[in-house]
DNA sequence: CTAGTCACG
DNA sequence: ACGTACGTGACTAGT
């Protein structure tokens, strides 16, 4: 038994994708570095982690090998190389050689090859191979003991695959990847594979059919268009397969005993990352000296660094009682966990931070676990005032601990957002500076510490707690200023009684998430694959030429050059191929309703029916929405990975895809929406008498509007007319310009102009709140919804006339839309509360804008219709009545 | 990573 | 005279 492990880097694809995961990075000598810096992070990471008895790296022979178009005509020595990318894969030899790694490289092959062969090799010696790459090619070469680490986003996120995480994961073993890639081709390696065949249905082939051979020999199981593809381009199939599988028997001169993992000469080594300007690693290399300074330390805090010399390592049980003891005393804690990864939901935490007063940090890793059992108490004792920054995450987390999160207090990422809506984000180490900027010398020292997205198991355990100490001393710091700030600009009162208590529910509905039918997913798309490969067959004889559909620039060139059509639109880089441009060119050719169905088809098929399967949590058949507060300007909820608020309804076709989303056994889905919320809301903003009186006689608010707009009685609108006025309400509530109007219904400038006037002529208090609104919002810088959420808007004083139209139009439309968002806010926070009060098992699973979601248990459905309907209609009371219609349904589909 | 496209309210 | 609807997120291709 051989247990020593190697470690092989494909230097080339590594590269590359640093390179392109990275920010263009120069250092002071004006190099960049961004490539080196990043092959660097994973380096050390890996040695760390796996501490290899040897290593190597491997690249293509001289030059790197461009993967992209960009580069092709370097490739083919017709242009030069772009330096950025060409000088790091120069220095990236110097700085191996600094570390005595070999860096491998054989005329005539490529870095795979190589790679391939070293690990054929160790594992003939019965070594731990360890294949590090950012190309999903070398799985084939995994076997027993011989992994791949592959990167995942990124850079020093990489996942392992061994054969049961492989198999797990495509169902398919390492050899018949390299089937798959016969089947798929690979542009980028000029491996054609067989045309319209791509991952998915590559997969369903190689797993029926076990290998190329396998499908030839059944093909005649196959049906339709794809047999005939695959029949006539067997020979390229054969030919791909044989071009995709890597080399593993080069002539190597060389043993794995020469690769020996060494230490560096630490002299040369900082003398190098001197010269590169890499002070992140050279602290790698002399821990104690050099170290940054605690930011807090000298003007937040008047103690010593509390989380580093008085608190242990791990906090023990007298420690966690110092901790229950503190926080009832102080009456409140900050607390923080750090993960890694995107969801708080799938990621078990590394560390937990706890702060009980100014002067009580403390740090906890290791028994993380025992640590939460001591602490239940306190966490779940509503007396205890909880801090946190997006404290949703600590809610979810300890959740997983069966620990019910009690007595938020104040989260800063909330709060920053209702006095800041429209930043791009509310990471804490910027907040912290904002408020305290006049404290620290320059904000370029300061973003030195931490503004990066950090791993927290790519830091030392040291710096893990010095940015956790920071973290927690950075909220605790600006809570009190952001209270004030609440109050100034009177919003303490939406902060505490609308955004606060909804982060529990946010956090609720995404523990709990939306249960799937995946069975009835997997056969919506296998009808969509089907389909689709027909119209892609069909397009593609019609044009003559193969080509991928899905490529905008490809279509564009097929369109209206192969094609001739006439060219509508242009963006910024070449022909507009989009629906708007499609309708006009419907009648000239019969190809542009299949590329129509086409894209309707593979948006479905990719976005919906692959996206939903693959986040599907395998555990809770369910898939878990991540809920984001702080998003939106305008107060809207957002919704992400998967986002559950833009499933299709307008069409039948993708109408159908509700039918997936069911519910538990003995529960039903009820769903409420708001009728016409937001032209409520204008009708409650503005005043409007008519509008109001609309409202409150119950009226059809398209029709009356058609009726007007058109001039006749409502009996004569047709339902062209009530579709247009349609069309108008919902531009007045955009901000309407005649122009936009025109082009949403075709119909040219004057006549969309005239329709506006007359709108605006007969609900002339709608014309009033729109000039009074703009002018308010250009006075005061901000506007405001009916809760007195705000959202500045600087556009307005902008000098550049699109920007202040655009900035009026903002004014128009925000107080509309977050009024409606406040409105449906409240409601979900006093449904919430009927339903725990009287101890129901119904939950609150979604929120779309303007409608909710209750998964209901059976016996509590006449009740729980009810408790919607009053909630919802009487959140906020408004002059004119807010109707809620309500559907019962066993899927989504059905409430209807 | 950006642009284009398209799904929703 | 300007050139255009408001708010989101996901996927694909190409840089």
């Amino acid at each position: 038994m051989n247990n020593k492990k190697i470690m092989i880097l494909d230097g080339n694809s590594i590269l590359f994708r640093a390179f392109y995961a990275l920010p263009p990075l120069k250092n002071k000598n004006g190099i960049y570095t961004n490539a080196l810096y990043g092959f660097l992070s994973m380096l050390y990471k890996l040695l760390d982690e796996y501490q290899p008895d040897y290593i190597c790296t491997t690249f293509d022979h001289k030059k790197p090998t461009f993967r992209h178009e960009r580069f092709k005509d370097y490739k083919a020595g017709r242009a030069q190389a772009p330096n950025e990318l060409v000088m790091q894969f120069a220095l990236i030899r110097e700085i191996l050689d600094v570390h005595k790694i070999r860096h491998l490289e054989i005329e005539g092959y490529e870095a795979d090859d190589i790679s391939g062969t070293l690990a054929r090799m160790a594992s003939e010696k019965d070594m731990n191979v360890y294949l590090v790459t950012s190309d999903k090619d070398y799985l084939q070469l995994v076997r027993d003991k011989v992994n791949v680490l592959l990167t995942k986003k990124g850079v020093t996120n990489i996942a392992l695959f061994n054969q049961s995480i492989l198999f797990d994961e495509y169902g398919i073993t390492p050899k018949q990847f390299i089937d798959l890639k016969g089947l798929m081709g690979d542009s980028s390696d000029n491996i054609p594979g067989v045309k319209g065949v791509g991952e998915k249905i590559g997969l369903k082939l190689i797993k029926e059919y076990g290998s190329i051979d396998g499908i030839y020999e059944n093909i005649d199981q196959i049906q339709g268009k794809l047999k005939e593809k695959l029949e006539s381009e067997k020979v390229q199939a054969y030919m791909s397969k044989e071009l995709s599988e890597i080399i593993v028997d080069l002539p190597l001169e060389l043993s794995i005993e020469e690769l020996e993992y060494k230490e560096p000469d630490k002299k040369e080594l900082l003398e190098m990352y001197k010269e590169y300007d890499f002070r992140l690693f050279m602290s790698r290399i002399k821990p104690d000296e050099d170290r940054q300074m605690n930011l807090f330390s000298d003007n937040l805090s008047s103690t010593e660094d509390v989380a580093t010399n008085k608190s242990s390592e791990t906090i023990k049980e007298a420690g966690i009682e110092e901790i229950i003891e503190g926080s009832k005393k102080t009456g409140q804690m900050c607390l923080k966990f750090f993960y890694d990864g995107e969801r708080a939901l799938y990621a078990s935490p590394i560390a937990l931070g706890i702060m009980t007063s100014e002067e009580r940090v403390y740090y906890m890793e290791e028994d993380l676990k025992a640590a939460l059992i001591g602490l239940k108490d306190v966490l779940e004792d509503s007396k205890i005032a909880k801090l946190g920054h997006n404290i949703k995450d600590e809610i979810i987390i300890l959740n997983k601990y069966d620990i019910c999160l009690n007595g938020i207090s104040f989260d800063t990422m909330i709060a920053r957002y209702l006095l800041e809506p429209s930043e791009a984000s509310y990471n804490i180490d910027r907040l912290v500076y904002e408020y305290h900027k006049t404290d620290m010398q320059t904000e370029k020292d300061f973003l030195g510490s931490g503004v990066k997205k950090v791993s927290y198991n790519e830091l030392e355990k040291n710096q893990r707690r010095e940015h956790m100490h920071n973290y927690l001393k950075g909220i605790w710091s600006i809570k009190s200023p952001m209270e004030r700030q609440l109050m100034e600009t009177d919003m303490d009162n939406l902060y505490k009684e609308v955004e606060l208590p909804l982060v529990k529910i946010m956090a609720s509905m995404e523990i709990l998430g939306f249960k799937i039918n995946t069975d009835e997913l997997k056969r919506i798309g296998e009808k969509l694959s089907e389909k689709i490969s027909v119209l892609e067959l069909i397009i593609q004889e019609m044009a003559g030429i193969e080509f991928n559909i899905n490529s905008p620039k490809q279509l564009g060139q097929v369109l209206f050059e192969e094609l001739n059509l006439p060219v509508m639109k242009k963006t910024k880089t070449g022909y507009s191929t989009d629906v708007e441009v499609l309708e006009k060119l419907k009648n000239q050719h019969p190809i542009i309703q299949k590329i129509i169905e086409y894209r309707q088809l593979t948006k479905l098929n990719s976005t919906y029916v692959e996206g939903l399967l693959n986040v599907v949590d395998k555990e809770t058949g369910r898939v878990h929405s991540s809920f984001k507060q702080t998003i939106a300007s305008t107060g809207r909820i957002s919704s992400t990975d998967p986002n559950l608020q833009n499933i299709p309804v307008k069409t039948d076709e993708g109408r159908e895809l509700r039918k997936i989303f069911v519910h538990e056994e003995d529960y039903i889905l009820i769903d409420a929406d708001y009728s016409q919320i937001e032209l409520r809301v204008l009708a409650h903003l503005s005043d409007d008498k008519n509008l109001i009186e609309a409202f409150r006689l119950g009226e059809d608010i398209h029709t009356k509007t058609a009726s007007q707009v058109f001039h006749v009685p409502k009996e004569e609108v047709t339902s062209t007319m009530r579709g247009r006025a349609k069309a108008v309400n919902f531009g007045i509530v955009y901000g309407i310009s005649d122009y936009g109007l025109s082009r949403d219904l075709d119909i040219p400038r004057k006549e969309s102009k005239q329709y506006i006037e007359n709108y605006l002529k007969f609900f002339s208090g709608v014309k009033k709140y729109m000039d009074d609104i703009i002018r308010k919002g250009k006075k005061d810088g901000y506007v405001e919804t009916i809760l007195g959420r705000r959202r500045y808007i600087p556009e307005l004083s902008s000098r550049n006339f699109n920007i202040r139209a655009f900035g009026e139009r903002l004014a128009l439309n925000t107080p509309v839309q977050g009024t409606a968002a406040d409105i449906i806010k409240k409601a979900m926070i006093n449904v919430d509360h009927e339903l725990s009060k009287r101890n129901m098992k119904s939950r609150l699973i979604l929120q779309v804008h303007d409608e909710l979601i209750v998964e209901a248990y059976r016996d509590e459905v006449e009740e729980v219709k009810r408790i919607l309907k009053e909630e919802m209609e009487n959140a906020v009371p408004l002059k004119v009545p807010v109707i809620v219609d309500l559907n019962i349904g066993e899927t989504w589909y059905d409430t209807k």
